[in-house]
DNA sequence: GACGAGTGTGTAAACGATTACAGCGACACA
DNA sequence: TGTGTCGCTGTAATCGTTTACACACTCGTC
């Protein structure tokens, strides 16, 4: 059925030795003996076979990367950035995703084992521990966004301590001094590290009753529901900072249905920079995260440990995120594009 | 290294046979010797090799997918549907995004071969063709959105003219007699599908007069200009249907900017229900594309082709789409959710 | 003209799984 | 007691590669 290498040995006339040594590029071999060889191949179409290659070779070329019940513009800028860095050093990726539960991921981690060279793991569900349990000594890790992984794996993370720190200066900046923070869930690790950075930004600030924080867990149901709370609030901020945007959209969705201006009466800003951010009137200032570039600079540190063999260091790195400022805030900073500003939706 | 079947045999006591036969559940074994090989496989965390595996099965049990630039819900939901699809048989997915340019869609080809049973294609560079000259004889694959693979390959698309064809009636039965279609790229078959659907609707009315073709490209900006064309024209049509929603929510922009009031003024549709279409103000009317299910459809398309062998018949599948009626277009059902109907962002 | 140093090529042994075939008891039946 | 059947297990061939090793040949060089 498949063409294999000894047939395009015979068609060439030498051994198969010969033609494994022109298709990688090994050893001497005769120009014109190569070249009745590359002829040969490609006149059977021949490609070799993966995994007779893997067995000797003790190696795959491929990438697992293993994935939480994860939506839109996350999941596909993810992938992008893995996918590039990947093809550009001959990887495939091997992608499994949407584990709703433990036993799941934990299911596929072992299912991938024996199939790729290393895994990029986002899943917050599988615990390093069992990663351990469940892969062979010094087996190539990356996690991504994962809590406690600094033992034995290479991780990666968002900053976003960092950039909850810098949206409570810019909105300092613009003059607010009573700004409430709407909570994620408190399992979640960004939520939290987002959490820490809104109260170290405000203690910088000095006057301790500035800080005001209100319980979400990051759907936009919560934000909504949140508007109502801190409308009646005997003390009202003058501007809310939501853990995420889907939040800060619900809340926005809340105060406009009470007739309160945003961001007139209430400045707000959110995390994430989803696409929507920009297209809600007024036009979301938000925290962006470096998606795919958080997959690309996970599967270079992949690639890189594969590389590198065993008795590597492992590396903990993390990516800053950066402040875009609309309009929700009540800055202006009259240069956006049309589409960015969406001047027209109201 | 990496623990074999050999290790196994030799902990458990018995040849590396009957570790097989109790792994895979083939052939007759004591169930005490299945117990103690079981547990050897645990303790030492055994998993198979799969290249060897496949070596002498002929089966990798992975798919291929292979992918266009694409970005955002398209590109998550539809992994997730063809993933739920591929891990309830049991299959893994070999995953290539964001081809540009022919060569390296082609390039992806050849290296994914040898390494799947079975490909789903979605990238319209990639011609039936070239398939064929890359590719094993009977090597199964799964077309998806692509022209005139009707062919040597299963096939499967979305029908695009049949849900054209319902918005236009939809719009027909709120009373609107000239109706203007704002169309996509030429090249682009659904595009051309969608405008085949709008014309046939449109002549199934009777008044010819009513059709008025704009050309746009898909992109919002075409939607954007096409406004002020629209605006300029000696005999305005009451409702403007766009070929996607990118275009629509240009327009609507546009529209709103010249103060020409949506739905009030002119109706709106628009194709694809993206996520962003239930935020804009007011709500986009849209044609729902069933995205996830696509890809489990191809997947299972995919693997009944596998299992079924050669000389299988090629079949060639539609996806329905559903029309979502929003305020856009002036209806109103009066049972629609907060977040739907946007109510709160105007 | 014998001898190392390259070149260019072939032979055959891995790699880790599956599985056809054979062997070995035990047991039933004639 | 011989014989066929059935249940369980082991031996060894096989899949398609890569690569260590060996071999043959051609050159200078002493």
């Amino acid at each position: 059925m498949s063409v294999t290498i000894r047939e395009v040995a015979r068609e060439a006339l030498v051994s198969v030795a010969t033609v494994s040594r022109v298709l990688n590029g090994k050893g001497p071999v005769h120009a014109d003996t190569a070249k009745r060889i590359r002829k040969a191949a490609k006149r059977l179409h021949y490609v070799p076979h993966g995994g007779a290659r893997s067995l000797i070779t003790r190696r795959t070329t491929t990438l697992g990367v293993l994935l939480p019940e994860l939506h839109g513009e996350f999941f596909s800028e993810l992938i992008r950035g893995i996918d590039v860095c990947a093809r550009r050093k001959e990887y495939h990726l091997l992608v499994s995703s949407s584990h709703s539960d433990r036993a799941e991921s934990e299911e596929m981690v072992r299912a991938m084992r024996g199939r790729v060279d290393g895994l990029i793991v986002l899943s917050p569900d599988v615990r390093p521990h069992t990663l351990k349990a469940n892969l062979p000594e010094q087996f190539p890790v990356v996690l991504v966004n994962t809590a406690g992984g600094q033992g034995a794996f290479d991780s990666l993370a968002v900053d976003n301590f960092g950039g909850a720190v810098e949206m409570v200066r810019h909105m300092v900046g613009l003059g607010h001094r009573r700004i409430a923070f709407l909570q994620g869930p408190a399992a979640n690790r960004d939520a939290s590290e987002r959490l820490r950075g809104y109260r170290d930004a405000i203690a910088e600030q000095g006057h301790a009753d500035a800080a005001v924080e209100i319980a979400g867990d990051f759907r936009e149901e919560s934000g909504y529901e949140a508007s109502g709370r801190i409308l009646s609030m005997k003390r009202r901020p003058s501007a809310v900072f939501a853990a995420n945007d889907s939040m800060a959209i619900g809340l926005l969705c809340g105060f406009q249905e009470k007739g309160v201006r945003v961001p007139q009466d209430v400045a707000i800003a959110g995390f994430d920079d989803i696409p929507i951010a920009r297209y809600v009137t007024p036009p979301l200032t938000s925290v962006r995260v470096p998606i795919a570039e958080l997959g690309a600079r996970a599967a270079e540190l992949l690639i890189a440990g594969l590389e590198a063999g065993p008795g590597r260091r492992r590396t903990r790195e993390t990516l800053s995120t950066r402040l875009v400022v609309r309009s929700s805030c009540g800055e202006s900073d009259g240069a956006r594009s049309r589409s960015a500003s969406g001047s027209g939706y109201g």
